[in-house]
DNA sequence: AGCTATTGATAAGC
DNA sequence: TGCTTATCAATAGCT
């Protein structure tokens, strides 16, 4: 029964060093790949957990990749602590400050940078009011689970004009969700999209343009993904 | 990490859905599992491809974590200078869907620009970009008018998770009309308060507005119902 | 926190 | 750059 049969074609993946690769090329290629598989994990990461997260990355090349959910200027903005676009602190919180991550690679990972007492401080209060919108915004989707949907196409549907105030909240609500549904959406098409190398185009932080087997699209950078391609 | 040796003890890892995990326990274990793999595969992607990168995340709590080569500070700072140099509030240029297919061809094909033309030609771009938003506004408005209403409905109805680009774009313009008629229906609400109960003194020269609910319905004239800096 | 069985990612080779 | 295969690596479900 023995046959000559075709040989093997592959080695199979072969267990490799994590170290600079001196090739160029194999450089370049495992770069492509690995940053897709990376994106792909983040992007999980937000969506399994519920975490947010920016991520940019710059190639051997100096091109620009980013990806970030709601969108990584909000997310850098919060990691430095610059004041976001909410002044009015809600109402206080109870919660535990930060604690410290243990870091394994020197340069690996960095526990959030501990500043001065009213550093904390304020670093509290956003703190509260992130988790005060995270469970609106949950309670949003839940709702919108259970046929918030149709509530919302319902108000759609009346006259605006003749809406009250409790109302528009209720419209704000479900358009809220939905608005969440569409992003992680988007960033589903993007990612399936990169995958296939059917991507992109733009600058460093630009506007996300996506090109996609039906032609040029355009994905409003809701927070999606942001892949620059450069030149060469 | 394969580890032949006794019996089967467990099910072993099973097949999962990309979509968020109900259980807070299995969530918040979840969450630790992949950050831990995603800062690894993040700085073995830096050590093999020598690709410069910033990771920020921050946990369903809020707690952040971060990994950045050489430092998260010089990748978003890199990445910031480059992109939307604009602040927090006045997002980015949020993309108009039909004149997508233009524009965005021209910038596509358009290789790396220069980094010396790099900024005039950006600034330049955003301009343009803006006007192309506002004729977006006006458009969806005017489709507004002609029952657009109705499509926004069944798109409504409809689950997003099977929704293309080209449909999506399409519930962003008709949000992007219910979003204005909201904030007028808003503002005449808010000066009908305001007329209620300041029927008192004749100040009408003051700062005049009322602020409304922190945390309902808030709805900016341009960044309404702003997610990123898309424009739902 | 540890353990495995599986799924998922990917180094090599075309 | 894309696709295929053989392996290596990450991790879901349990305890």
């Amino acid at each position: 029964m023995m046959m000559p049969r075709k040989r093997k074609t592959s080695m199979g993946r072969q267990k490799i060093e994590i170290k600079r690769i001196e090739s160029e090329e194999a450089r370049q290629v495992c770069f492509s790949k690995r940053r897709a598989g990376l994106f792909k994990k983040a992007n999980e990461l937000s969506v399994l957990c519920g975490a947010e997260l920016a991520l940019i990355v710059f190639s051997p090349a100096g091109k620009p990749f980013s990806f970030g959910h709601p969108s990584v200027d909000s997310i850098v903005d919060r990691f430095l602590s610059r004041g976001s676009a909410k002044p009015p602190p809600p109402r206080p919180l109870p919660l535990p400050p930060h604690a410290a991550a243990a870091s394994a690679d020197r340069r690996m990972l960095v526990p959030a940078r501990a500043s001065a007492v009213h550093e904390l401080d304020r670093q509290y209060s956003e703190l509260a009011e992130r988790l005060e919108a995270e469970r609106q915004r949950r309670e949003a989707l839940e709702a919108a689970l259970r046929g918030q949907r149709g509530a919302a196409a319902h108000l759609l549907n009346a006259n605006v004009e003749e809406l009250g105030l409790a109302e528009l909240e209720r419209l704000q609500g479900a358009l809220e969700s939905l608005r969440w549904d569409a992003a992680r959406r988007v960033d589903q098409l993007v990612i399936e999209a990169q995958t296939r190398s059917l991507v992109v185009a733009g600058d460093a932080g630009g506007s996300g343009f996506v090109a996609t087997a039906e032609g040029s699209m355009v994905i409003p950078p809701h927070g999606g993904f942001n892949y620059g391609y450069g030149s060469f």
